[in-house]
DNA sequence: GCGACAG
DNA sequence: ATCTTGTCGC
């Protein structure tokens, strides 16, 4: 699985899959106090495999549930193009997830919502396919244009070529690089940047993506057994 | 042509 | 993301 063996005429096929689901993604006010059911999403990699997490937290961010599966990696990473990476092994995360019949309020994503090249970064992406609202937590930057924040605790807007805000580069904690924050699916940038940073506990990332990051290292060392 | 470039 | 030990700061 190597870039080499990606044509430029898939890319372009993928671009405009991307523009098509773009047209689906739903900005919108989310009512944070109707939620219950949090989860967080992130996907590690060993030898020619992925181990995709979903980790379940309740309203008080105790952790009520983990699923995991596990899948030979089908595409590269590519910027811009991360959903078709790690979107396979998440899917069967959710068909798990549904087998117990847990459904998850709003889902937090190891990546961007809307701040993306074509307004579908992974949690976007995988919000429309889900039909359910979303929100992406990046550590770094793709796309957009804004000044950092320099004070712990403090925001500043992210901008896409119009100077629409698309989402938040917010500071957490001292000596830590900022994470940004952007609406995947039925949410909004100011609505997901607040319940992020409700989500934000002794680290720089929130609770639910935090801990599914935990465990995408922690299951690696069962991967024998 | 030169940078930027999620995980 | 992954390959990897100690070390500085909270
Ligand atoms: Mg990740």
């Amino acid at each position: 699985m190597r870039n080499e063996f990606i044509s430029e005429e898939l890319i372009q096929k993928l671009k405009k899959e991307q523009n098509n689901l773009r047209q689906k993604v739903t900005i919108t006010e989310l009512d944070i106090s109707k939620i219950n059911i949090i989860a967080g999403v992130d996907v590690s990699y060993f030898e020619d495999k992925a181990l995709g997490v979903v980790v379940v937290l309740n309203k008080d961010l105790e952790l009520i549930d983990v699923v995991y599966s596990i899948d030979k990696v089908t595409f590269p990473y590519i910027p811009g193009f991360l959903a078709f990476r790690e979107a396979p092994i998440i899917f069967k995360c959710f068909e798990k997830l549904r087998e117990k019949n847990i459904v998850p309020d709003i889902v937090l994503f190891d990546g961007h919502g809307i701040a993306h090249p074509r307004g579908l970064g992974i949690a976007s992406h995988i919000g429309v396919l889900l039909n359910i609202p979303t929100i992406g937590v990046a550590k770094r930057k793709l796309y957009g244009k804004c000044v950092e924040p320099k004070r712990v605790g403090q925001s500043t807007p992210l901008f896409d070529e119009e100077g629409k805000i698309i989402g938040y580069c917010y500071l957490p904690k001292k000596n830590s690089h900022p994470i940004y924050i952007s609406p995947g699916h039925l949410s909004s940038p100011e609505t997901s940047l607040e319940f992020v940073k409700s989500l934000i506990k002794k680290h720089k990332l929130p609770e639910p993506t935090r801990l599914a990051h935990y465990y995408t290292q922690k299951l690696k060392e069962n991967k024998n057994i």
